[in-house]
RNA sequence: GGGCGAUUAGUUCAAUGGUAGAACGCUGCAUUCACAUUGCAGAGGCACAAGUUCGAUUCUUGUAUCGCCCACCA
């Protein structure tokens, strides 16, 4: 079978990872070991061969899937993907979280579990969108152009073309996932995952449609939701106007057009006697009345402690607007500019509109103060452009009731933080919850399966479905049913409640069982000087040059060499340095241990019976460092595993224990050697996959598979 | 504004209620017999203050600095 032969090129002098990863992952993929259904059982015990593995030892596999079913006892372990953009490259994140799935994947592998690592990616919505529109701009196309058929054409055009890059860049980080059962989540049986989803919440009411305010993103033409919106700092002004009897303050001149009613704190002895008044009021479009209310929420230190309300652009004051039943006037439409409502202001946009109101009020002796102003300005994660907050028509998913399940499945343990204290991170969003506006209006993405409705659902709806829709759901497949739920999902900080928090509520709702019992979320790649890594700011780094340069092996134990205790990682290039050393140390020590044992009939079994006591030194620490690392990975401490297994490789195997050897020549040292070694290497491999399969190829032992479904 | 975490060698990080370790870097020596991507040796460090303790880098409290997350003030 082609690809299915160790490399039989000699051991060069120096390790050079460029000319073995992807034959080697080649290897892996073609015969199926990625796949748990064709993962061999038991030890075979034809062989008594010693030597180097000739392809011949590979033994026939026995499939453990559907045929060997009833009499596999063997457990599962499955961790379901997080699905990156189509859109997406590799970065730093992606690459370390991606590795520490690995190296679970393969340990349990080894271990003896029937592993999936079920694999796949996201349409993203609006960022695929996006990259699809900057594509037909270049040609002078816009999506309307084209019309939402044609558009959508495009976009799928763009997924075949393209999507499977980040998927290409895994393979070559050496993720040992299950291609095979590559999904997408907007794939056939993904969509309906998604409208089964859709309808049971419908059904049961939970989904409505309302009228509210909603951060809006005229660029972009849609909603967002609340963890879609960024913050940023931003020099502005600070004006304060008069407002009959009262004095006002604001940074938005522009959305008093909207003003309905004025609130003071019903504690405030300058205004409380005013509330329940109705003011005549002069303003740049006239005089107008305004109803005074009151309000606890109102901050009588902040400002002049009396508070304009704009019912149709501020979420606060729909709140204050509905308890109060005011009047809600829209002055700025979705496309950013003044509508009708704001008369001779009409047409013109917010940032014109607000420098012709500040002269009209000027004119008007309306102004009473204006001072430079630091605060946030709320903008759109995707796009950057400033969040207008508008009146509009949008649907809902109810979330008081999931979000109590969720907060409880961690509360009583059946899912379990790691590290614990993002947990508070989880319990927080949840105890402030309020209902998630899953409808946007843009056109790549699950539609709302309604008649007569054109918008897209959000893209974390189809996501918080992924540990079980990706598994075959609405359909009871058998994978549904055997790695249903998952064991381990790992993940950034940074969408633990767009995502996690999300998947957890719709496990239970829909499969009334968690969708994993671990999450890990795992440490923040940053940059040398702490900063965060950003494309945009040229602070990143590329992972995939590391491989180029320094070899995935190298890459891999650069990340986890980095990731202990502590949450972020300030990325050394250093730690790249001492992974290529490593790389060469235990190249280099196989080469010395083959020296002595090769063409011979050293047996790794024959060492128990040692009777010198620098074997049984060696031996011993071998056999301690093993229990540890296991324990070390079963706690997904990996950093500490890896830092345990270098320091006895390098110090007490080579520095030490083969030092030694190079005085004595017996069997029982050769033994020993090649004991230590073919265990080491195990070890290894779940974190420098490559370079420990190679080796181990080169190995004299006997009933020899792949390092990668050998037993641990 | 609220929360979480960090502060240890030149740098990035460990460990620890009683001699503080690693990697990379640095200095010296050695070796070409697995590896110069080497070996051996060496220099060099617990943010500050108070408390608990026989004893604190470790526990408690406070201060300072830094980072991240959440909220968002009209």
């Amino acid at each position: 079978m082609l690809g299915n032969t160790p490399p039989n090129d000699e051991l060069n002098k120096p390790y050079n990872p460029k000319n073995h990863e992807e034959k080697i992952y080649k290897m892996w993929e073609e015969p199926g070991y990625f796949n748990p259904d064709r993962l061999p059982v038991g030890a075979d015990q034809r062989g008594n061969e010693r030597g180097p593995a000739s392809p011949k030892l590979q033994r026939p596999l026995r499939l453990v899937g559907d045929e060997a079913r009833g009499e596999s006892t063997r457990k599962t372990f499955c961790i379901t993907m997080a699905p990156p953009n189509v859109t997406g490259s590799l970065h730093m994140g992606h690459a370390l979280g991606y590795t520490l799935s690995d190296i679970l994947v393969r340990f349990k592998r080894m271990r003896g579990f029937e592993t999936l690592w079920l694999p796949g990616t996201d349409h993203a919505g609006i960022a695929t969108q996006n990259v699809v529109e900057k594509e037909l701009k270049k040609q002078g196309v816009s999506r309307h152009d084209l019309g939402r058929e044609k558009f959508l054409e495009k976009v799928w055009e763009w997924k075949e073309k393209y999507g499977h890059t980040i998927i290409d860049q895994l393979k070559k980080l050496g993720a040992s996932a299950d291609w095979s059962r590559l999904r997408f989540t907007m794939d056939e049986g993904y969509v309906k995952a998604v409208e089964t989803a859709f309808k049971h919440y419908y059904d049961k009411s939970w989904i409505y449609q309302g009228e509210r305010v909603i951060n809006w993103c005229p660029r972009c033409a849609t909603s967002l939701s609340d963890l879609e919106v960024e913050y940023k700092e931003e020099n502005a002004e600070w004006f304060e106007i008069k407002y009959g009897p009262l004095v006002i303050g604001t940074v938005r001149p522009e959305t008093k057009l909207g003003d309905t009613a004025i609130a003071v704190n019903p504690q405030d002895p300058r205004y409380k006697n005013l509330i329940g008044q109705e003011l005549e009021i002069e303003t740049v479009l006239g005089p107008a009345k305004m109803k005074v209310v009151g309000d606890p929420k109102v901050d009588m230190e902040f400002g002049t402690g009396a508070m304009k309300v704009t019912p149709a652009h501020d979420a606060h004051d729909f709140e204050l607007a509905e308890k109060n039943n005011l009047e809600k006037k829209q002055v700025i439409g979705p496309d950013g500019r003044m509508t009708a409502l704001a008369q001779k202001y009409a047409g013109l946009t917010v940032k014109e509109a607000r420098k012709q109101i500040v002269a009209d009020l000027e004119k008007k002796n309306l102004l009473v103060s204006r001072k430079p102003y630091l605060h946030n300005i709320a903008v759109c994660y995707r796009c950057d452009t400033i969040i207008e907050p508008l009146l509009s028509k949008q649907w809902f998913l109810k979330m008081k009731e999931l979000a109590q399940t969720a907060s409880d499945a961690v509360k009583n343990g059946q899912i379990k933080f790691h590290p614990h204290n993002f947990a508070k991170t989880y319990f927080d969003w949840l105890d402030n919850i309020r209902d998630w506006t899953i409808s946007r209006q843009i056109w790549w993405g699950h539609k709302i399966p309604l008649d007569g409705v054109s918008d897209v659902l959000d893209t974390w709806f189809s996501s918080a479905l992924w540990p079980f829709a990706a598994l075959g759901w609405p359909k009871k497949t058998k994978d549904l049913e055997r790695f249903y739920p998952t064991n381990v999902l790992t993940n950034d900080r940074g969408i633990i409640n767009l995502w996690d928090t999300r998947m957890i509520f719709s496990g239970l709702e829909f499969m009334n069982e968690k969708p994993f019992s671990n999450l890990i979320i795992h440490a923040t790649v940053m940059t040398r000087e702490g900063k965060r890594m950003s494309k945009s700011l040229g602070t990143g780094i590329d992972p995939l040059q590391l491989i180029e340069e320094y070899g995935a092996d190298a890459t891999r134990f650069a990340l986890i060499w980095q990731t202990m205790g502590g949450q972020d990682i300030k990325w050394q290039q250093e730690s790249l340095v001492a992974g290529k050393k490593f790389m060469n140390k235990i190249w280099n020590a196989t080469r010395f241990v083959l020296q002595r044992t090769g063409n011979s009939k050293f047996e790794v079994r024959s060492l128990k019976q040692t009777q010198i006591s620098e074997n049984k030194d060696v031996i011993n620490k071998f056999d301690v460092t093993k229990k540890t690392v296991t324990d070390l990975i079963e706690s997904y401490e990996f950093g500490p595993a890896l830092h345990l297994l270098y320091d006895f490789f390098w110090h007490d195997f080579c520095d030490k224990y083969l030092e030694q050897t190079k005085k004595l020549n017996d069997e029982e040292t050769g033994s020993t050697l090649l004991y230590v070694l073919t265990g080491s290497l195990k070890l290894l491999h779940p974190f420098i996959p490559f370079i420990t399969e190679i080796l181990w190829g080169k190995l004299p032992v006997p009933n020899k598979k792949f390092l990668i479904i050998e037993s641990w």
